[in-house]
DNA sequence: CTGTTAGCGCATTCAT
DNA sequence: ATGAATGCGCTAACAG
């Protein structure tokens, strides 16, 4: 029944495998005693072989790393680290939507520091939703990362008391969230907001539209007030009919901006809060001036976030940048900060990026 | 030294912590262990109230909870998933850069699938080095991912042999590798490039530029292969002083369109290859738009790969779009297939996804 | 140099 | 309804 010869490893796959030794899809990962037994060794023999090899004949090695080729063996680091009491080398990202740019390009940024400390990241979208958020959370933290950076949705926080989170460093990022004692990377929304806004308004613009994401995540608080703060500083009243909030794709701010252009008395200008709003609306702007061609009626543009071809639009466009990358890297930079034994205890900061207006069209 | 009360668990922290029963950042997470000293039973019940509570007195299931919530307690995934032997719920996935919306859209799509399977990317970007590919994969697999999407940087492929992967399945998207048998998701690269060249050719062109990526990787050929077949067909030969290959960013594609534009003869249209080439040549025609406002000797563009806003760009713009999302997905689809018991032992198989010709603004 | 023992956190199996 | 023993894959610590 059992065979002892070399390539007859017995791992209780199907025995009357041609070649019996050789692992295809859909078997159990081979295992230290796997390579062990083939290679007629211990395993501790195996262990410290794919260890680096301190005290193993040459030899024994050769033999132990042919079957481990043969095997098609990777030590499992899940067991690895268990043992040796090491982290994971994972930090979990939990962002809204990879799929903006913005985000992705933060994302990149912090998967570059990471990459940089020998860590990996392992990502989640909430879709700007706290349930969602809080389970990939609670999945991030039982694959036991070493830290996480999160993009909150909002609403109840409860998942993200140090208490719920059992000591794992929390760094938030682009949002603030009351009631949360954790490290949070800002921008500076107001000051950016408030620049935007005065450029428009020393261009002469006085119907200046705001397109917004939702009110409830402090980014839209605080835009908003950046861009409210420059108009009373002029003395131009706020019109609440040239106020949108609460787009949260590029179709739905094509839609609010469309329906600005619709106005008897249509804003000169508008302030996009975000790089999803900017889209919508120079795409809106776009189909109205290929329909009817008047380009000199066409509102002027304030981004906040930059976006690609930006010097390229048949309207005057104002960027309100600031390196979503940068932004990811310095989230990952005060999360490794706190893994540190010595940064567990510090208070929690709260750092703020500055922007940089940018005429880009004019 | 140690106290009885239910606070008062002997976790091996400071025994003079103030509230000695929370824990805080740094420490060890806790385990069932610590969760059943604190409730007073056995780790076994506790184990049990985690996993719903069967045959556990719900007062206990109370006391139980309360241990978890006072101590952040979250089950270690790693360690049961090891016992329970079931997969790790992760997937690989491995592209070039999570910077380009491109990819970082393709990403998106693989999340959207795997999270409908209830598993988590883990995402690495390999800069389009095979040796920080192959790096990457090792790393994977020694996590025990269940699956591997991969953006193959080409070069050498012994890391992506049946072999190598442990049986581990791997799904091949956007590049074809030779000799490596392995699903592969592919894009018309082919066809959409000649449809996209002959757009062209029909609009009147006859010197047409081509931007393309490294020729190393199968799209560069497939495409490059396209577009020279649509020159043949109509009879126009090939100006190799128009032809430029290996850009891989936005920078480098804006210098090569600069230098195509500076010829004392320069194209009246540009195929742009991908993505970035497009961006950068854009970006060119732009620059020199605005230097010298001259606005009908701008070449006219054909993008393989869609891109955002193209329908404001002020030159004429086609594009050969196909989805990366659903890319993604389709990758992420053949993966979960081949994951099932049945569809390991299944031929691989190559799709390949169509293209659409848009006429964005001409 | 090599092998044996034991335990990381958890859950299955078997006792109580 | 609860607990004790056992082993998942790996390696530190201790034999030999």
């Amino acid at each position: 029944m059992s065979n002892s010869n070399a390539s007859g490893a017995d791992r209780g796959d199907d025995a009357s495998s041609p070649s019996a030794s050789t692992r295809t899809a859909g078997l159990r990962p081979a295992t230290v005693k796997d390579v062990a037994k083939l290679a007629g060794v211990s395993p501790m023999t195996v262990s410290r072989t794919i260890a680096g090899g301190q005290n193993v004949r040459p030899e024994i090695q050769a033999r132990v790393l042919e079957a481990v080729q043969e095997l098609g063996y990777h030590r499992n680091e899940n067991a690895r680290r268990m043992r040796v009491s090491k982290g994971s080398g994972l930090v979990g990202v939990a962002i809204t939507n990879l799929a903006n740019p913005y985000y992705a390009s933060f994302a990149l940024g912090v998967e570059e520091v990471a990459a940089h400390h020998g860590v990996r990241i392992i990502i989640g979208s909430t879709g700007e939703d706290t349930e969602r958020e809080r389970q990939l959370v609670a999945d991030f933290l039982g694959r036991q990362v070493e830290g996480l950076v999160l993009v909150p949705a909002g609403g109840d926080t409860k998942h993200l008391q140090v208490q719920a989170l059992g000591g794992t460093p929390l760094v938030l990022a682009s949002r603030a969230l009351d009631g949360v004692d954790a490290d949070t990377v800002l921008v500076d929304d107001g000051g950016g907001a408030h620049a935007g806004t005065t450029a428009l308004l020393k261009a002469g613009h006085r119907r200046i539209a705001y397109l917004g994401n939702v009110a409830s995540v402090s980014t839209g608080h605080r835009r908003y007030a950046g861009f409210c703060g420059a108009l009373q500083d002029y003395g131009v009243p706020l019109d609440r009919a040239l106020v949108k909030r609460g787009q949260q794709d590029v179709e739905a701010a094509q839609v609010a901006m469309t329906s600005l252009l619709d106005l008897e008395d249509p804003p000169t200008a508008v302030f996009c809060a975000n790089n999803r709003n900017t889209i919508g609306a120079l795409k809106a702007i776009g189909a109205r001036i290929r329909e009817r061609g008047v380009r000199e009626e066409a509102p002027a543009i304030v981004s906040f976030d930059d976006f690609e071809l930006a010097e390229l639009m048949p309207v005057p466009v104002t960027v309100i940048d600031h390196d979503a990358r940068e932004l990811g890297r310095e989230s990952a930079r005060l999360l490794f900060a706190r893994m540190t034994p010595d940064g567990a205890t510090a208070a929690t900061r709260e750092i703020e990026m500055p922007t940089r207006l940018i005429v880009v069209r004019s």
